[in-house]
DNA sequence: AGTGTATCCTGCAGGC
DNA sequence: TGCCTGCAGGATACAC
């Protein structure tokens, strides 16, 4: 469910309440959101002083004195400050992990449980976090850059867009959000996208993503911020979940196809297919 | 190598 | 009421 303006609405709640607090002792009631033995996961938290609060792609991370805590929410999970703050947030309905801290808790909330909290040591995290592509928000990500990395691709764009490696922190709402504000059909194959239309698409990403991040994120039905307030960009959606409503564009009837396992929504008015056959076409 | 599909899990909405 | 099916914001292990 949450993608980088989700993920980022949360660590901004979180961050005042966790700076400076120390790890206790964390409680795993759900074993199989770590990927290690509990025990190793426990004995490699307590005692650890949280520094800083931040977000790569869709993960929150708490940096450590000495480690790091990487929390992937995966399609269901939100982190609830207790006894941290004037207000507590909603009471957690599937508790997975819970950090005792020197005051408070921090609770690991995930229905679904695809989620993943990990613990990591410095040169660990460095691995890990090298194997995200630029951050969409910040100067690594250009036009340019984005062009000639999709332009050799042939998978569908918005399957490109969902790859963490290609871009970080991107996901199927603001996938399908950039291909509409692009004008680019989400099932095209990257390399029938040319130069304007990726300036294009890195203006759709961009502009999508830092009007949700200024909206709170997008709630469609489970995402709660650190107060356990909704988002409010769900109202501003153009195509995501809008099947047979009018385009905000066209008053075409956006549509919803399925590939990759999951629905894209997109105006076949505003984003017209460019199949291989078209392509060597126009090309021609 | 690069793409596409199936799968993990729970809850909810809609059809009958 | 209850049972069934399909669907969900993610990531990854496989098949080709």
């Amino acid at each position: 469910m949450p993608e980088l303006p989700e993920a980022e609405t949360l660590v901004r709640g979180l961050r005042p309440a966790l700076v400076g607090r120390s790890i206790v002792q964390a409680r795993v009631h759900k074993p199989d959101i770590l990927r290690v033995r509990p025990r190793r996961f426990r004995d490699r938290v307590r005692g650890r002083r949280i520094e800083a609060v931040g977000r790569r792609a869709k993960n929150v991370v708490l940096l450590l004195d000495d480690g790091v805590i990487v929390i992937n929410l995966g399609m269901t999970g939100w982190l609830a400050p207790l006894g941290l703050g004037p207000h507590d947030p909603p009471r957690p309905t599937h508790p997975a992990v819970t950090f005792r801290l020197d005051t408070g808790r921090l609770v690991f909330d995930d229905v679904r449980r695809f989620g993943c909290v990990e613990a990591l040591d410095p040169g660990e995290w460095a691995e890990r976090d090298a194997t995200f592509g630029p951050e969409p928000l910040t100067d690594a990500f250009t036009p340019d850059d984005l062009f000639e990395r999709l332009h050799r691709s042939r998978s569908p764009v918005r399957s490109w867009l969902l790859d963490q490696r290609k871009v970080a922190g991107v996901g199927n709402i603001y996938a399908c959000e950039a291909c509409f504000r692009a004008g680019i059909h989400p099932a095209r194959r990257g390399v029938t996208v040319t130069r304007d239309e990726a300036t294009a698409l890195h203006a759709g990403i961009r502009g999508v993503l830092g009007a949700a991040v200024e909206a709170g994120g997008t709630t469609i039905r489970d995402y709660r911020n650190a107060d356990g307030a909704s988002g409010e960009f769900v109202h501003r959606l153009d195509v995501y979940g809008r099947e047979e409503q009018p385009c905000h564009r066209c008053d075409d009837a956006v549509e919803r196809i399925v590939f990759g396992n999951r629905s894209a929504f997109f105006c076949p008015s505003c984003q017209p297919m460019i199949d291989d056959a078209a392509w060597a076409a126009r090309a021609s």
